[in-house]
DNA sequence: TAAAATATAATTGTCGACAATTTATCTTGA
DNA sequence: TCAAGATAAATTGTCGACAATTATATTTTA
């Protein structure tokens, strides 16, 4: 199959499944932002020995989803507002190169599987109906995929085994599911169809414009937020 | 003092210290690229149990230093040429980014501080001479102080604290210290001159420029190379 | 009463040993 | 002689216990 993850490799070892567990419960909250980390109690829940836990806990810290002090312990992760436009700012940089890379580096076969992908979608009933589905599975698999196009290791290290998880995190906590699906659909296929005809800083530019979008859409709604915030106060 | 990373605190734990210690020993070339680490002979060799071993092994991964196989174990990352231009990729997107955001965040305070840094350099006697010291140290150097001047933790996460030593290993291990000193240096002046204009675009631009210039250097070598090299069968 | 100092409890860091897996060596058979 | 399989050695993963540090509770003192 086309556009997989090389660097991804299942989980073999204990500590391994127990870090997929603990990452799933940090992204969908059941372990909530911000909250202190015991090592002998979740050792206890998960039945393992604390220096398994600990090496499943470094691997959290990998991929930012905790934080860690000497001698003082762990920490979930917390989702601030600044945390989201910062991840915002990074995306752009790196799924922008990571476009333009792909405009480069992609094989015939795999622009031709994107778009295949893309045109599945389109009939999908979901996107019809403007339900989540695209925004939510569909829009994190396009991005993932378009950034192993790149066929640059460093680049898909970097956003997908580390920065994704924060931005599937951060979209589960702020129940991201914002009403850009189509609109997000038109753009995906304009990125594709630069890729297409190998015009890599096009499509970079459009790539980072797609995620501005998306940030400027939420910087929006919080300087509403305030303002409503303050007339209240009056 | 200004444009320090707060995110970079005193090793405390003696895993902390032999990470330092391991840190250099691979980015110098102490511990060859590409070797294999055996966890009973390091933790001899430092005098430490192999628990701790393991803990300065897991931060040299986060760095991307070595590289983990479950159940088979460490090697040293290898340099290659395809890994040095991917890095050069990476950092473009990162460092340009983070360019354009110090044109937006930096303090006063901070653009006199670099502009002050910049006139020291360009007194020194090293760079007069055309000597390597401003190449290697003051380079590394400009770019820290630029990406910590994005205010963006995130970036700053990601380039300094990890990426950085990957840099700097492979500007050890090829022994890069091109004659580009002086022109560097009038680069570095463009860049900080848009800073203190807050011009993000053209710094962005620039600082993109900059890195683009020395990867297309390494590039032109390699093929120079491959171009020697055939003539040589023949 | 409030603040500082002390004592106690809990948590993290480090250690050595055992289990599971992989790698190397040796044996066997064609 | 070479390949395949079995055996032995070495390496990594996991465990429980102890030491060092931090956080909490208690006592003391102004």
């Amino acid at each position: 199959m086309f556009l997989q993850n090389p660097s991804k490799q299942a989980a073999v070892t204990t500590a391994d499944k127990v870090f997929e567990q603990l990452q799933h419960a940090i992204v969908e909250g059941d372990m909530a932002a911000g909250s202190k980390i015991s090592e002998p109690e979740l050792a206890k829940r998960y039945e393992i020995s604390r220096s398994t836990l600990r090496e499943a806990l470094n691997r959290l810290e990998k991929c930012h989803l905790i934080e860690r002090k000497a001698n003082v312990g762990s920490r979930v992760v917390d989702c601030t507002i600044e945390g989201l436009l910062e991840l915002y700012i990074t995306r752009e940089a790196l799924e922008g190169m990571a476009c333009r890379q792909a405009a480069i580096n992609m094989t015939d076969e795999e622009i031709a599987y994107m778009q295949n992908m893309l045109a599945k979608h389109a009939g999908d009933k979901a996107l019809q109906d403007g339900v989540s589905y695209y925004q939510e599975e569909g829009d994190v698999d396009f991005h993932y995929k378009v950034i192993l196009g790149s066929h640059n290791q460093q680049l898909i290290n970097l956003i997908c085994d580390q920065l994704y998880h924060l931005v599937r995190m951060y979209r589960c906590q702020f129940g991201m599911h914002s009403p850009r699906a189509t609109r997000a659909f038109t753009e995906h296929s304009n990125i594709i169809q630069a890729i297409c005809d190998r015009d890599g800083e096009l499509a970079e530019l459009l790539m980072r414009r797609h995620i501005a979008a998306s940030r400027k859409n939420i910087e929006n709604k919080i300087a509403l937020q305030k303002a409503a915030q303050k007339s209240e106060e009056h």
